[in-house]
DNA sequence: TTAAAAATGTAGCCTTGGCAACATATTTGA
DNA sequence: TCAAATATGTTGCCAAGGCTACATTTTTAA
């Protein structure tokens, strides 16, 4: 006998292809986790670098020029801070300048150094310093050890 | 006449230092800027190119398949999918699989071109394949045109 | 044919990280 | 000294992307 189609929610579709066993792309998976496990920790490395780099220039980190080198509003940056001080980073008082607990200076000295390959990096492949200044500031947080050491090691090959 | 300290909200805090005239840095808020605009694109451009991907592999690409290859739940494809559906990208029908538009296509090419060019650039450099899978994944979206132009200069040169 | 398995859809919840608007505190300068 | 300017705090809103739990549909296989 004849099938007539159904009419479901799916409307008059093709049928979905017979899959079997489609083989698992466990490998990719890993990967994207990989990347998001990266994000999540970005902002923090990012805060704890320009806070260390704020006191460097003049002794205290404060709320308006985070705000102003981050490029967010104030209300951000008080929301952000606030998620750094619960996870140990940062110390900081109401109306007062905010400071890195030992914790988050290392971190920030960590994160300024491989900044700083990574930035060179890009110079030393012929990117301009515009430009590696860009791209330095998203590709740090995806560059793993090994290929930070890969870095170096070009960089030292090709010093000027 | 000693002036009593006040005791406001902040406590007895050292007062802020002064400021004058801090340098505004514009150069550090636009690079920041420009790796938040990389990842909101970044969603968008590796699910196109798995899509892509998967039709290339078994004709269509299903929301099973999305999940197991993305890492995530099926809820979270769905919620994407609809995302990528609204912003022209992709066109697909209840119960059916996913398919791209014309615009989702030509980006998906754009982006494995590029995500192909970061991952030879990288083993060509030294790091070990499966590394420089997992970074290539999260390098791409924050390499500009002139570094990735860099990067198929050094492939020139070190093509084994 | 039909029950079970698999796939898909949906609802509700969460965190992050954006914003504007408004409230309060501190600093500055006349 | 004190009013104005500046800085900070807070609230409430939003979107993106995660999740689990449960509902529904489709496919598979007995
Ligand atoms: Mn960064
Ligand atoms: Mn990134
Ligand atoms: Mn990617
Ligand atoms: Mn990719």
């Amino acid at each position: 006998m004849k099938k007539i189609e159904t009419l479901t929610a799916s409307g008059s579709g093709e049928p979905l292809k017979s899959r079997r066993k489609v083989p698992l792309d466990l490998d990719r998976a890993a990967a994207f986790e990989y990347v998001r496990q990266a994000h999540q920790e970005e902002t923090a490395q990012d805060y704890v670098e320009m806070i260390a780099d704020l006191i460097a220039q003049h002794g205290e980190a404060r709320v308006v020029d985070l705000a102003k080198n981050m490029g967010v509003s104030h209300a951000t940056i008080n929301k952000t801070i606030a998620r750094l001080n619960r996870d140990g980073l940062v110390v900081n008082r109401p109306y007062r300048a905010i400071f890195l607990t030992p914790e988050g200076e290392s971190m920030a000295r960590d994160c300024k150094a491989r900044h700083d390959i990574v930035f060179r990096f890009l110079c030393a492949l012929g990117v301009k310093p515009a430009t590696a200044h860009l791209d330095a500031e998203g590709v740090e947080h995806h560059i793993s050890p090994e290929t930070l050491k890969a870095f170096e090691r070009f960089l030292k090959k090709h010093k000027c």
